[in-house]
DNA sequence: GTTTTGACAGTAT
DNA sequence: AATACTGCCAAAA
């Protein structure tokens, strides 16, 4: 299946947002190396998230509100996964960014290799 | 190959 | 502050 390199490290990324953190598309691109690849962020989520599992619903839009119209059903869906992880609502679609916004570890700590064992749900 | 679309972000009005 | 426009990237047609 052949996808672009920028494709696959936006998927470790997300696949390394731990339970209960969110992150924008914007952070995930740039992460990726490509900062204004957010739009790209949000199709390869939608493209791989059927084939590699990805918590898409830890992805918010940069406003840390959810992307679709609130009657839609990923809508729905998404607000109860994450409150299902602990994620409180400000209102009926955003949720406080400063709060739940995932910052990626920047060092690699050398102890604690043995086991990363559990991984999202 | 080119064109269109899509779960965004940033800047300008 | 709230829209509108533009820029970016990757996949499907």
């Amino acid at each position: 299946m052949k996808m672009s390199d920028f494709t696959v490290k936006v998927i470790s990324l997300v696949k390394q947002i731990p339970r209960g953190k969110v992150a924008t598309y914007g952070q995930i691109a740039r992460l990726a190396g490509k900062p204004h690849g957010a739009r790209g962020v949000g199709w390869i989520l939608h493209s791989c998230t059927e084939t590699h599992g990805l918590p898409w619903q830890r992805v918010l839009n940069s406003q840390g509100k959810i992307s679709f119209p609130v009657r839609s059903k990923l809508c729905g869906e998404q607000r109860r996964r994450l409150k299902a992880e602990g994620v409180c609502f400000l209102t009926s679609a955003s949720i406080d960014l400063e709060k739940y916004q995932w910052k990626k570890k920047p060092r690699a700590p050398r102890a604690s290799r043995g086991a990363p064992k559990m991984f999202q749900d």
